[in-house]
RNA sequence: GCCCACAUAGCUCAGUCGGUAGAGCACUUCCUUGGUAAGGAAGAGGUCACCGGUUCAAAUCCGGUUGUGGGCUCCA
């Protein structure tokens, strides 16, 4: 006699064991025919699953979050079958739901080409036209272990293989095609309606570049035509900020084949680039850094005894001269060692907060550049805290603050922060790594940040956490770290006096906040969609004339304010307002100032912003004022509110 | 490093079956001095990424290299 409890609170009793799908029929036929999956008591499960005993029970259809879910899933899976009618030499591997989606990874003597992506799409509607019923079998594991084995299906066979004896198996079919699958799944394939394959790529299988490559397809599945439909534009809308894209329409920068992974900066580009230095240095000045400069070629020697060779020798750039192997740096961090090796260091010195915008080439595998976000030069906004332990939690601490700091000021609210610990080749004793991932820990749990733990993801000689931003289309790109080092100070022989005399040995803290000033300006193109606020923006404000006989005024107006430190240009060109005015707000320009005889007459400026609106007629003076305020501001309050 | 795709004028792109290349915008010159998102006319502009092969003939077919894009792996 289940006794079922609805979300709502509202309580059923059934005479008889129901299933979850009997329990919808009984809210509401509409109900029925939408679930795709359910819940019991916490734990979610098929439409066909039974209930047999009082329970919370919960009903999902495409519209939840879960349900999405689980048509995902069901796709993948559909796309397996798919494949496999097509192909039945292929053989299955996993097929897991990512964001918006799925993949499917399979095995097959050839690449999948765009062609096979299309007929493995059509033969996927038919598949799911025919409303398949999806069920659901239990078999131990060694059973099923024979069974894909003699479906000749090596990689499902390993993966059962790995499961523990004991533990039963469950298996999903649809019509012919069989999966291992913990579900839950759709009741049929009719309720797959709206999805599409995006990708053909390849991927390892494990994920483990020893192992061989597989073929992977990905794809995304909504809940009905109209929210695909909607995926796909909203794609194709951020595809349109690619900071790439916006690069050349911009003119803030671009690559070239001479010199791969590395930034050939426009002015404008290099205009913004020098907002956010200028902005950095500001803060390290307010938060007690020095900042240094340290070279860029160092013998070899050196990231021998820091460990760097040992670990990354392959990806640093060399150079010989006078028979002399020099290294172009890698990294800042052996350098700022030497600087405070300089001198006999006490502990009243510390903390001692040495920063750095450090120009670091590293010579990436190819394969992994990917616009500013990845890059074979890039300069950090690198610096190293020499302290004692006990100062460890404090200077973490306000460096999550500082971290938090920077990123709402440049307007960035959604941050992941991870946690990575010891990492299976590393220097230091486990003891040294207790304290130092303990420290970290503890910093973040003080904050009450969510966070997730990258288990043995740490740099060689030190866990760290990592603060990621996303670009235009959810890529997570890795910005900010706080990385504990209780290793390298001593490799490199820096030393501090402590309060009773004895020589110590100081721990390291590396840390960088935006990360490299390339990858954080990628990310905020993409963010800003080039829409810089003004205290970014390469260009201020724009004078144009309507014509030449404004010229004189404009260049007036547009002197005066660039000697109050204004970013502003003037153009004085023979051309229609109309076209001035597409131009400059092509390019993004906040405010443009339009001078035509009627404000030479009265000596103002007709402020125009970049969204179109008129702001009216404004002295110049009054102008600079308004600009000011929005720049001190960092753009939260603007000319145009 | 691995898998796939791509590389044609400054930019965005077309180029069929292998027969020495085309558009729009941008650029230059001239006309136009026009009040809030493209005024008009003319002109110039290409070793089809690079190297090699097949062919009477290659932007086009084949191989390699480099770079780029999408993924995988890596990322001190």
């Amino acid at each position: 006699m289940p006794l079922v409890t609805l979300p709502d609170g509202a309580q059923r009793r059934f005479d008889e064991p129901v299933t979850v799908g009997e329990v919808a029929a009984a809210v509401g036929p509409g109900l029925a025919k939408a679930a795709v999956a359910g819940e019991v008591n916490g734990r979610p499960v098929d439409v066909s699953t039974e209930i047999d005993h009082d329970a919370a029970v919960k009903i999902f259809t495409a519209r939840d979050a879960e349900g999405l879910e689980v048509i995902r899933h069901s796709t993948a899976h559909l796309l397996a079958q798919a494949v496999k009618a097509l192909f039945p030499e292929a053989q299955v591997t996993i097929g897991p739901v990512i964001e918006d989606g799925f993949y499917y990874d399979f095995s097959y003597e050839r690449p999948f080409t765009p062609e096979d992506l299309e007929a493995i799409e059509a033969k996927m509607r038919e598949l799911a036209a025919k409303d398949l019923p999806v069920s659901r079998q239990v078999m131990a594991r060694d059973a099923a272990v024979e069974f894909f084995r003699d479906l000749g299906e090596a990689y499902k066979a390993e993966i059962i293989a790995e499961i523990p004896a004991d533990e039963a198996i469950t298996l999903y079919s649809q019509g012919d095609f069989v999966d291992l699958c913990r579900g839950p799944h759709v009741p049929s394939t009719g309720h797959l309606k709206a999805f599409k394959l995006t990708k053909v790529a390849g991927s390892y299988w494990r994920g483990d570049s020893r192992n061989e490559m597989l073929q992977r397809i990905y794809g995304t599945a909504w809940p009905d035509k109209k929210a695909l439909k909607a995926y796909l534009a909203r794609l194709e809308e951020a595809e349109k900020r690619d900071h790439r894209k916006l690069a050349r329409q911009l003119d803030l920068f671009h690559f070239q084949e001479e010199a791969p992974g590395m930034v050939f900066w426009h002015d404008r580009g290099w205009t913004l680039y020098r907002q956010v230095e200028s902005y950095v240095r500001a803060q390290l000045l307010r938060h007690g850094y020095q900042e240094v400069k340290t070279p860029q070629i160092v013998d070899r020697s050196l990231w021998e005894r820091s460990g760097h060779w040992e670990n990354f020798g392959d990806l640093i750039f060399t150079t010989q001269s006078e028979g002399r192997d020099f290294a172009i740096k890698p990294m800042n961090c052996p350098c700022h060692v030497q600087i405070f090796n300089q001198g006999l260091k006490s502990y009243r010195d510390l903390p001692l907060r040495i920063a750095e915008f450090g120009s670091c080439h590293r010579n990436e595998p190819s394969g992994t550049r990917h616009g500013l976000m990845r890059v074979t030069n890039f300069v950090q906004d690198d610096a190293h805290i020499f302290c004692t332990e006990a100062q460890i939690q404090d200077e973490v601490s306000s460096l999550i603050d500082l971290v938090f700091e920077f990123y709402r000021d440049f307007g960035f609210e959604d941050v992941l922060i991870e946690l990575s610990t010891r990492p299976e080749k590393r220097v230091g004793s486990d003891e040294l790594w207790d304290r130092a991932e303990s420290a970290l820990h503890t910093a973040l749990e003080r904050k009450e940040l969510p966070w997730k733990l990258n288990p043995g993801e740490g740099a060689f000689y030190g866990p760290k956490v990592d603060f990621s931003l996303k670009d235009s289309l959810e890529r997570v790109w890795q910005c900010g770290t706080i990385q504990v080092d209780f290793s390298m100070p001593g490799r490199l022989g820096a030393q501090y006096v402590s309060e009773e005399g004895e020589r110590m040995v100081p721990v390291m803290l590396h840390r960088a906040i935006l990360g490299s000033l390339e990858r954080f300006i990628g990310v905020l193109i993409e963010e800003y969609g080039g829409w810089f606020p003004s205290w970014l923006a390469p260009v201020q404000a724009a004078v144009l004339s309507i014509t030449d006989r404004q010229a004189d005024f404009a260049r007036e107006v547009a002197s005066t304010l660039k000697n109050q430190g204004f970013r502003v240009i003037t153009d004085l060109r023979n051309e229609k307002i109309g076209l001035k005015i597409r131009e400059h707000t092509l390019q993004r320009v906040p405010y443009l100032l339009i001078i035509g005889g009627r404000e030479v007459e009265s000596h103002t400026v007709a402020v125009r912003s970049r969204r179109g609106e008129d702001l009216g007629a404004l002295t110049p003076t009054a102008f600079a004022e308004h600009l000011s305020a929005e720049i001190a501001s960092r753009g939260r309050r603007r000319l145009e509110d």
